[in-house]
DNA sequence: TTGAGTGATGGTATCGATACCAAATGTATG
DNA sequence: CATACATTTGGTATCGATACCATCACTCAA
């Protein structure tokens, strides 16, 4: 028997229906903005009323639509964070500090990394922008032009961090990298260090780092000390370039005395380097280097470092955006957060 | 004069407008329809609109809205990520691994932390659950049965990471943290080690930590091997308990000649102490560790340990979500992925 | 020439929540 | 006891996009 050769109908993809903020009101007995505020807040539903949503809710294992609400009442309750790179300790710290915040407050992270490209973090914040967040968490001051107007335009809160830019365009949180890298340098100058050298990687990308370069250059120009001492690697920084560094060092500025690292990680690596080459650190060469990780502690000697306050930064940017909520973007503000010399055995 | 005392009427929220598809319809002389399209599938409609409709776009400034487009479509592109701890270097390399793939395939990542706390964890996968992610990624295979259910429900592809589970949910990718334990126990016993013992942290809460000691000393037992030797500390894991435990481990068990770490941090934190302690690594006492950290390569000598392809896990687990995009869930499935033992100086 | 078939375009209902306003209920006051 | 007023609850329009279906123009074969 010749079964019917009518197409049947395809399972609209309309179909397939969650359970919605209507079918607990229905199960409750009540209105749907009733449950939707009853949700919100508590205290305005009475607790007869209240009680019975909650269990329906419970009974139904319903979840509100954060997609409806966002679109409806057009609090998102979203924050982007975006970082050049999510593996470097030095933005973990930052995105949990702000996360520790904003997950507290009910509000989510969506995560961006930008790879040092500026191209790629302008891609970034138009995707990001399309989510109408109530504030975004970004790392650096300097942004295509393109960039800069989105974030100028956004109603979202900006929070720029880790350096201090001339114009921020909403929130900016930071340190000045140049300050600080002529206060390590001042600190291994009065420490007696006469030849110093700088060693920085990605240079070419890593505004914050090449700031230090410029900083530690211009105070020994200022002091009078012998500059130019710079190595700069091409590629990201790691503890492999660092140890690298303090070989190519010794053969291209053997007096070298004292050698300033623009980060922990190049400084790390070339630490633990001289035990194998049979340096003396600091005798034969001192070391410094940025940020104060963890890892710096623990080496044989410890590293002198300036610690950044990252972490801080994080839970900082992520405050300032609750702050504002609701209120309209006033007058740029700046927030110089410090840093600190952190003097161990390394210099 | 008295000015009115009638209530001025505030701004209605509603009122502020953003740019809206609709209004680059008007601007390029189309539908509102024929921009999505154009947005969406740019073949679908001719060159000459195309044109009209690019540069309506960018005259205007237009970013699409996700929410609504969201809402309407039910495809959010957006998923969820669950980690321990987002500073751990081990979940930062699995979340860049997801991020790699799943930013250049348009998604956005949501990111969070549970703390090792399987009740956060069940917090953030229902507010995560709200945004119908197309696919969460989560590290482990154990949790609360309230967690289980929403995750076994929910019409998003699940990716269980980093250890692989009696019942995975969906997809499961990663290895055997027992197994692998027992790799490098052998590969000790092999060295010719005798009296191993290991060192964790948090083991109460880190689950894989734990599956690496049952690992280690089920195999011990199976060899004969002294077992029972094992430290483990309150807090979480850190160079300085790491430290702390070569000190502990030489009072307690002074003819210790090998320790096996739960982690890199913890094995690096002992090596580099070996240092100061005037302890020979690994004359006098050998030292393994677990995941492959780069740290672990600088040190001298350098680190023994057990390779986990953490970026890897995390590429996949997105290659996994976007293969599965519109498809109905199927049969679970699970995915042995590699460690390897990675022989060094210092055991 | 005509009808079928293809591709481009548009109109309208819809996703699931909240804002706004209206109504109903309870409560204090004269 | 009637009125004003606060409190609680509900109905409807709306947010901004896409799904679905209808329409239209055009090509090509019979």
């Amino acid at each position: 028997m010749p079964r019917s050769n009518v197409p049947q109908p395809l399972e609209p993809v309309r179909e397939r229906r969650r359970v919605t903020m209507r079918d607990v009101a229905r199960r409750a007995g009540v209105g749907a903005i009733t449950v939707s505020r009853a949700l919100a807040d508590p205290t305005k539903v009475s607790p007869a009323l209240r009680a019975r949503i909650d269990a329906a809710v419970r009974e139904l294992g319903y979840v509100p639509n954060r997609m409806a609400g966002g679109l409806s009442s057009q609090k998102t309750r979203v924050v982007p964070v975006i970082v050049p790179a999510i593996r470097n300790a030095v933005f973990s710290d930052l995105i949990e500090g702000a996360s520790s915040v904003l997950l507290d407050a009910g509000y989510q992270i969506l995560l961006g990394s930008t790879d040092y490209d500026s191209e790629r973090e302008e891609n970034l914040i138009a995707d990001f922008l399309g989510w109408t967040p109530e504030g975004i968490i970004i790392v650096g001051t300097e942004h295509t032009e393109t960039a800069g107007r989105m974030l100028s335009e956004t109603e979202a809160t900006v929070v720029e961090l880790f350096e201090l830019g001339a114009e921020p365009i909403d929130v900016n949180i930071g340190f000045s990298n140049i300050e600080a890298a002529r206060a390590m340098t001042d600190y291994l100058a009065d420490k007696g260090y006469r030849r110093m050298a700088f060693v920085g990687a990605y240079l070419e990308r890593d505004r914050r780092a090449d700031q230090r370069r410029a900083g530690s250059e211009a105070r020994l120009a200022e002091r009078g000390l012998p500059s130019g001492r710079v190595l700069a690697y091409p590629g990201k920084s790691s503890y492999e370039i660092g140890a690298q560094a303090l070989h190519d060092l010794r053969a291209r500025w053997p007096d070298t005395d004292a050698v300033f690292f623009a980060n922990d990680v190049l400084a790390v690596g070339a630490l633990l380097e001289a035990i194998p080459m049979g340096l003396k650190v600091p005798e034969d060469v001192a070391i410094a280097g940025f940020n104060g990780l963890d890892i710096g502690a623990r080496a044989t000697p410890p590293l002198t470092t300036v610690v950044s306050p990252r972490f801080e930064m994080g839970q900082q940017a992520a405050e300032e955006i609750l702050k504002r909520r609701g209120v309209r973007r006033g007058d740029a503000t700046s927030v110089d957060i410090s840093y600190r010399i952190l003097p161990r055995g390394s210099a």
